[in-house]
DNA sequence: CTGAAAGCGCTAACAG
DNA sequence: CTGTTAGCGCTTTCAG
């Protein structure tokens, strides 16, 4: 074995071809088992050999093919993330935060919006499960569609629900309080002396709005209110459709004096459409959103707000599925994170 | 073959294993080989073969093994998109965009954003490789650092540059005129009779920024004034850092009456920088901001900008990449769209 | 400590 | 039209 000339590194100017772990081994004299055993550190392997095959493979480049060793071991280091609209800045923080965290365990996140529709939902979790991802990380869009969960759960692949939950799949599930966040809200308005007070949210199907909706819904009713269905407004989650649906609201015959609104794009929407109407806030009409955004304290008024605690949610909901993919088969945790009324300016007393 | 029974779907209330070919090919009573033909639809297959391969690939949910075919044919259907930062909501509409387009043509969208950062930008690179991806679409952090990207695309992987390109990799790229943009920007300021204009951008390692800096330059020298360096500053690209460094700016002896930024996130850390500071827009100050977003029209007042046409950019991005990945192996394609200035409300006569 | 060999699931020549 | 066969690159028994 003395002797071997050291090749001086061919001049990477043509395409070549990627590396194997042959090639390895056999620039480093030893079997392709071998070669293997070094660069994965395990088993048994001679000091020298296991020097050869580091050289061999920092020299020609060898990066391993993570789709070969995926075929042996069963899954790709992937995991996939289905949020309901990655546009959505609440989603888009929580897919940063999982790319991070995920990247540390040396997986890569794999996203792709549902774009709340549970047909295309269901394709995608087909999709991500032929790629063999290790694991999932999901906002269900309907709270009742969940047999593709199941079924996925069931085959095994770890699977973790966050900001929004399906009845029956057993699995992990990350929320926030929304019912106690919507109280806190509507409290808050009725303390300041509202009777009429809109909601404006997204879909009944959506997990969030049930809850945040049944939250309002227990505001007024402990204060023994009337729900009056009017005052209760459903629209997409998206700044342009809000708009238009709170102009809806504010063109009955009575007006609310005060609007809760369930997400940041919403309160956002809520608030273009005000204006619109000529609508001053708090002067006319009183707001509190759930979900705070950058933008909430820049805005004039400032925006009274339900906050979540955002960061905690993606590098958890990382956590647990890594130890989930490592095989902890333990009873599937439910964390709720509590909810805080960041009080600003957009309330006004009547 | 007639009297075929087919047996009911089995309950699957068990853990199934997932399908494989061979259980579907031993299902139809043919070959390994046949079953791929039909199911693949190439080569000959007997219609009736082909039938019985239908009915027991559907019945028993065969799904494919991606993975598997990927090890065969050497790649994954998987696109790698690495934008500086997936919170920048320029960045998430093209991811979404990009989603969509790639979706239709089955393929997946892998999303890591490099934060900016070369190391990790090269490091996300080499990940995404060993996953035998198809196709890249990056946003570089550096014009300068280009390695990477040079034996990547040496190595024949498609990679198309979006927002910003870096010298010298032979590549698609996709821009718009930053330049000019900004130009047209000042320009507009200077006609309002603004000479002290002051400049937010990001590092001049990214190449936008450079570009933008370079048309504020030049419509100033155009105009025959002076570049006052002390009116030009850098930040990172997030709210908070741009509202630190605008009050940096007009903290200055002599206040500039102007300010031009460099994308949506500074606009707005712009904006909340000079409120912070008692300074009114317009009155105190004029604005122009590069890249529109939504709430420009919501603020109070609306906020010039200049606008880019960002739904194009994400569609065509897949477009040119999907052509490549069939094989396409023209010249590399060089797209610059125009942007537009939006008069709004920020800027006010001196 | 190391090599030979099997095989993950799939596709594509190549014979029949 | 269909089956046989040979790998893709890697890991992991199982013998040495």
């Amino acid at each position: 074995m003395a002797g071997v000339v050291l090749p001086v590194t061919k001049d990477s100017t043509l395409p070549r071809k990627t590396v194997t772990l042959k090639e390895v081994a056999a620039a480093a004299n030893v079997s392709r088992a071998t070669a293997a055993r070094a660069l994965n550190r395990y088993g048994y392997v001679g000091d020298e050999a296991a020097l050869r095959v580091f050289e061999a493979a920092d020299r020609l480049g060898y990066r391993g093919n993570r789709v070969a060793q995926a075929l042996r071991r069963g899954d790709l280091p992937l995991v996939g993330f289905i949020p309901g609209d990655i546009q959505n800045p609440f989603f888009a923080r929580i897919a940063h935060d999982l790319d991070v965290h995920l990247r540390q365990h040396r997986h890569n996140l794999l996203i792709a919006s549902s774009e709340e529709d549970v047909e295309q939902e269901k394709e995608l979790l087909d999709s991500l499960r032929a790629l063999s991802v290790r694991g999932m990380i999901v906002a269900p869009t309907s709270a009742a569609e969940t047999k593709h969960f199941e079924s996925m759960s069931r085959e095994g692949t770890p699977l973790i629900m966050i900001d929004r939950y399906a009845e029956g799949v057993s699995c992990d599930s990350i929320l926030v309080d929304n019912e106690g966040g919507a109280r806190e809200a509507i409290d808050y308005l009725i303390s300041n002396g509202h009777r009429r007070i809109a909601f404006l949210g997204d879909e009944a199907r959506i997990f969030t709005a049930q809850e945040r909706l049944s939250g309002y819904r227990q505001s007024l009713t402990s204060h023994g209110m009337e729900i009056d269905e009017r005052l209760i407004a459903v629209s997409k989650s998206t700044i342009k459709h809000s708009v238009d649906a709170t102009i809806r609201l504010f063109s009955q015959e009575q007006k609310p004096t005060a609007i809760f609104t369930v997400d940041s794009l919403m309160t956002q929407g809520a608030l273009v459409g005000l204006r619109t109407m000529g609508l001053s806030v708090p002067r006319d009409v009183s707001l509190v959103g759930f979900d705070d955004f950058d933008l909430a304290t820049f805005i004039d008024p400032q925006i009274t707000v339900v906050a979540q605690p955002i960061s905690k949610i993606g590098p958890l909901a990382a956590e647990i599925l890594l130890k989930r993919i490592e095989g902890d088969m333990s009873e599937p945790q439910h964390r709720r994170f509590a909810t805080k009324l960041i009080v600003r300016g957009s309330v006004a007393p009547i």
